[in-house]
DNA sequence: TGCACATGTGCACACGTGTACACTGTTGCG
DNA sequence: CGCAACAGTGTACACGTGTGCACATGTGCA
């Protein structure tokens, strides 16, 4: 040993191995890149070696160089909500098979924390966005979100770019609104989130286009716009029973706003569906545990996930997209459950 | 202007900076970090000039000189479980309010992948870690994780040290038996996860402290243990109840488990609490307004993620804990909800 | 005027990795 | 035998930031 092994307390580099061995760090560097002018004895050699050191590639020193992070900003407004908990689910398994990281970003659907936690990702120099955008998402935030590759999962926000993966909600309302009229509920109330939001305006859109198509006349009484938690969906059942002329159904467009809607309708005490058919969105898994079962318009978020992360691994090769990737409109699925059953004398029917 | 503007088409660095105003990029990094030995004139100039460029500071090359990221991993099994989310919505809030971002890793409660995501991690050269490990933990993995500040969250592994911020497992569960023999219970069932998991056997060590205390016999038929998803939920509760001396009331130490059961209770079509009461586990939102409410052994979530995630935070400080910090052992509490409700002829008892 | 001292700034190097270019040694061919 | 071609490796610099040390300038005092 000419010179001592370097002590510095910190982690094995590249240069210790090449110490080792005897060499170069720049052979190291491209023996463990599999670089083509190294020999394969050499590259046998140095993978050997790192492994026996407790070798660990700092993936910082690494982006610094390549100017390209293995690190991926995910923006949601609420982990706690079913939605965004599953896409999280698998968005990982997508990006852990292309070694991509996440870095989730809880944004509470406040815009100043969604702006704070943009420009920590940005520091963090992440190699690509995926986000459900804050309802009242700053411009500045907008502007330092543009150079990214980016991709908006579910809801879509006017000043981003970049492709959009969602569903089609007015088709998936309009489905349920439908379904509802079949079973003979002409007075069908609908309890959604803020029409600034893009999804909160879609799906309102879906409940008209539901109640035209039905031959219903919107009555603006039986139509409860609010934050999207459960709070609110509680405050509207009780508002919406209150009124001389209560609603047979009653459509929620958010799983947080169905949670309390149903607080609701147990602490009035009514039958579901005899006093009030119950349609859910998202049908999170309890959904089918809840009394004989919540109907639900059922987002496939699986499909979304997959489809969002591949599209911004794609973005992020840099080359164009292929055909079956980028902006998508999936379609909602109707899952029947006994909460929207006809309203026989015993509510026993289970016919379409 | 003597030399163009540098154009690498990259992001502005503190040498651009530094070049605008005429001075060193030592100048311009003391002044962005406040140095003493700066005139205050000096700083407010770089600011302002790093704002009007739009400078981001690169975070990797900052790690890299100071060795010290501002990344934290996060090790979990399952983030659409409701405990882990909500674990995660609060350590998000702290740690954002410490300027640090939560790299989520998903593990499934599969130890390739865990592995998989600790390499990772520790390439990132993440400052800390919170995990809830995975049941079958490797070797190795602990051996990659133990140079880390590192603080293990609910589940506790014996190959890992560092603090463990978790309940008193045996005490809620026994809490919980005591509660339904209190109900006139004496076939009191018990769904739990497998004991190779920590919570898996202090929860069934509760509940054989419970039935002690309770002066219950032990009957092995009305013990199910098997992984900790609604699957095995479901196939307990059915087996249970096929027995020729079935259970009176049931326990489900998971959250999971409670759901999967509650599908069974209702394919049997079995009244709750009138055929069979039900006592679960973590208390997610839904279980409020499921029938007339679950009663549920609740874990202080919040209280847990926020003590899990100072206490980290002192650790990355370097110095000695605080003595209201470190390992953990918080209270469960007990909710009382309609699906213990004593077995009166009408099942009406309010009381307790 | 000469010196000690405080204040503010620049120079040069370091962190760990990747890569253009130069260099060495070997082989093939005229 | 001389030279070109080539494989394999080392040297040197770059990525963006932080910091020890030296240096310049200004002030007060002997």
């Amino acid at each position: 040993m000419a010179t001592p092994p370097r002590t510095r307390g910190t982690d094995v580099t590249i240069r210790d191995i090449a110490n080792e061995l005897g060499m170069s760090h720049a052979t190291v560097s491209r023996a463990l890149n599999d670089h083509a002018a190294i020999s394969a004895a050499t590259k046998v050699r140095v993978r050997e070696a790192a492994q026996r050191l407790g070798y660990i590639p700092n993936s910082g020193a690494r982006a610094l160089r390549r100017t390209q992070s293995r690190l991926i900003g995910v923006i949601f407004p609420d982990i706690q909500n079913d939605f965004y908990s599953a896409a999280m689910a698998c968005l990982s398994s997508t990006m852990r098979q292309a070694n991509y990281a996440l870095v989730l970003a809880v944004s509470h659907d406040d815009a100043d924390i969604e702006a704070q936690h943009v420009r920590n990702l940005r520091e963090a120099r992440v190699a690509g966005i995926i986000i459900a955008p804050s309802t009242r998402l700053h411009a500045a935030t907008a502007e330092l979100l543009a150079p990214l590759p980016m991709v908006q999962l579910l809801r879509r926000h006017a000043l981003l770019s970049g492709p959009v993966v969602g569903v089609d909600e007015p088709r998936g309302i309009a489905r349920g609104v439908a379904h509802l009229a079949n079973r003979g509920h002409r007075r069908i109330a609908y309890v959604g989130g803020p029409v600034v939001l893009s999804t909160g305006l879609d799906r309102l859109t879906g409940y008209r286009d539901g109640l035209r198509k039905a031959g219903i006349a919107l009555d603006e009484a039986l139509v409860m716009l609010g934050d999207p938690r459960p709070e609110f969906g509680h405050a509207a059942v009780e508002r919406l029973m209150q009124t001389k002329n209560p609603p047979t159904a009653v459509l929620f467009a958010g799983s947080q706003l169905t949670l309390g809607g149903l607080a609701a309708i147990r602490r009035l005490d009514l039958q579901v569906p005899g006093d009030l058919a119950v349609l859910g969105y998202h049908d999170p898994a309890w959904f089918a545990v809840w009394g004989s079962g919540i109907s639900a318009i059922r987002l496939p978020v699986n499909a979304l996930a997959a489809h969002a992360g591949t599209t911004l691994l794609a973005m992020m090769q840099g080359g164009p997209l292929p055909a079956d990737l980028g902006p998508a409109r999936l379609e909602p699925r109707l899952v029947l459950r006994g909460s929207t059953r006809s309203r026989g004398p015993y509510g026993v029917s289970k016919a379409d």
